[in-house]
RNA sequence: AGAGAGGUGGCCGAGUGGUCGAAGGCGCACGCCUGGAAAGUGUGUAUACGCCAAAAGCGUAUCGAGGGUUCGAAUCCCUUCCUCUCUGCCA
């Protein structure tokens, strides 16, 4: 959610920057400004009427105890009065306060100058490529037909014990996957992430700390006996271990990994796009997160995609790095980068990873601040991505590294699997 | 799930109607002391919002959360969440 304040003093600035998401936010922000404002004065109008209401009841005090019952029997009228005036005026403020902060709510974050604008996936950029496409047998499959040939995951098993979407993984598929993660977490702690074990479930304040909530609860299964959500990302039990903190400039930056199974409702469309590993309901998925200085926090950004590019090159799938236009990006996000996997058997792009930065749109929601040097308070940049979603990493290898007798692992998966073939 | 106890500042802990944003201690910061350190000693040490061009300052709110009683609530009442102990169940 983005900070009044910051709305206020960069008005011209923000509109602009909604534009490329094909938003004219000119009337919103006006909303936001006048309603603001509309609070201030309230604010100030109920601080002043409690006070007089604080300095009478002190004196009231005074007379009782000097036994002076008549005058304070009057004052007391006074406080009758002023107490209805603060409790129509406090009213007044909650709900002002809360329509606030609906408008807030709807305002997605202000992207940053390098986001190209744009609706469509064809106006995100490529900015980098990486990798061969390897040129195939002329028999090779689509990964949902390799897996049941080699019979290591099982769509119709899942369709039965839970729906659409759920894929069993066996033998070999189960190894592998187990093989995927183990890698992905080790080159993250290698790289000075700190490995956490997180809550599959989590409460609605944390959906709200990170932005799924309100308005996206439809994207997420819900427990409803006992209010909890299961998470669509290891992002939102991930950034809300460091809701509500108030950091020391030393504590920067914060970087955090973990492995999680995600799980997503989404409906999605049909056809190709959506067979086999493509879109799922449950997936695996290792996350990368950061708590940056505002100062540092697009340098972090540029670690992060570098940190997942060596990911991708070790294990030699040929892939390319989008930038997102503004139509692309993620409600909270101010700059995301794509990485996506090329299937040569699907002949399409994969996503496989995305690395954003939020700036302080979730620290402010989060209230995640730290002391800067000067003593002040600020709010910290988040940022996160994968490293990466499994599925997709997983098909990507699957068509990619098919021979006519059989499919070859990686060779930095192999001391993780224990088999070079399947 | 049942019975009981409890939730106070970074931490521990006092506080049962006004003098309480809150004693005391620990921690932390800065100073003094010291050749240096420890000890000792002094001062300071919450957050949010508002007023103010800003700083200083002032005001308001906050003792798990929400509501109520009262001129006045950390303190009394109600609701709710959480934690701990015992019993039950269970990997």
């Amino acid at each position: 959610m983005l900070q009044v304040p910051f709305i206020r003093e960069h008005k011209e600035e923000v509109i602009k920057g909604l534009a490329k998401r094909n938003i004219n936010a000119t009337k919103m922000i006006d909303e936001v400004i006048a309603s603001d404002e509309d609070r201030r004065r309230l604010q100030t109008q109920l601080d002043n009427i409690l006070a007089e209401s604080n300095s009478l009841s002190k004196e009231i005090g005074n007379l009782f105890k000097s036994g002076e019952v008549q005058k304070a029997n009057i004052l007391k009228e006074k406080t009758g009065q002023l107490k209805e005036e603060s409790k129509s005026l406090s009213e007044q403020l909650n709900e002002k306060v809360e329509a606030l902060n609906q408008l807030l709510y709807k305002i997605p974050n202000v992207p940053n100058a390098l986001v190209p604008s744009g609706n469509t996936e064809q106006d995100n950029q490529e900015v980098y490529r990486e990798g061969d496409i390897p040129k195939l047998h002329k028999d090779s499959l689509p990964h949902w037909e390799l897996t049941k040939k080699y019979d290591i995951i099982d769509f119709e098993l899942g369709n039965k014990i839970t729906g659409a979407g759920f894929p069993v993984y066996k033998d070999k598929g189960a190894k592998l996957q187990r093989a995927l993660i183990a890698y992905f977490l080790d080159k993250n702690t290698a790289a000075g992430y700190t490995e956490y074990q997180l809550p599959h479930l989590v409460n609605e304040a944390s959906g709200f700390g990170t932005g799924q909530l309100p308005d996206k609860e439809g994207q997420m299964y819900y427990v409803t006996e006992d209010n909890l959500y299961l998470i669509p990302t290891a992002e939102v039990p991930a950034t809300n271990l460091f809701r509500d903190n108030l950091l020391s400039e030393s504590e920067l930056p914060i970087a955090v990994t973990g492995y999680t199974p995600c799980f997503r409702r989404e409906a999605g469309s049909y056809g190709a796009h959506v067979r086999g590993l493509n879109r799922l309901h449950q997936f695996d998925k290792v996350e990368i997160l950061r708590i940056e200085h505002p100062n540092r926090s697009y340098i972090a950004l540029e670690e992060m995609v570098s940190h997942v590019k060596v990911l991708l090159k070790e294990l030699k799938l040929p892939y390319r790095i989008l930038r997102l236009c503004g139509g692309d990006l993620g409600f909270t996000s101010a700059l995301t980068y794509d990485f996506e996997v090329f299937s040569t058997a699907q002949d399409r792009w994969l996503e496989i990873s995305s690395v954003s930065n939020f700036e302080t749109f979730q620290a402010n929601r989060l209230k995640l601040r730290f002391k800067n040097s000067d003593g002040k308070i600020e709010l910290c940049h988040t940022l996160n991505g994968s490293s990466l979603a499994l599925p997709r990493v997983l098909a990507g290898i699957l068509e990619n590294y098919q021979t006519p007798d059989g499919i070859q692992i990686p060779e930095v998966l192999i001391p993780y699997t224990g088999f070079d073939k399947i």
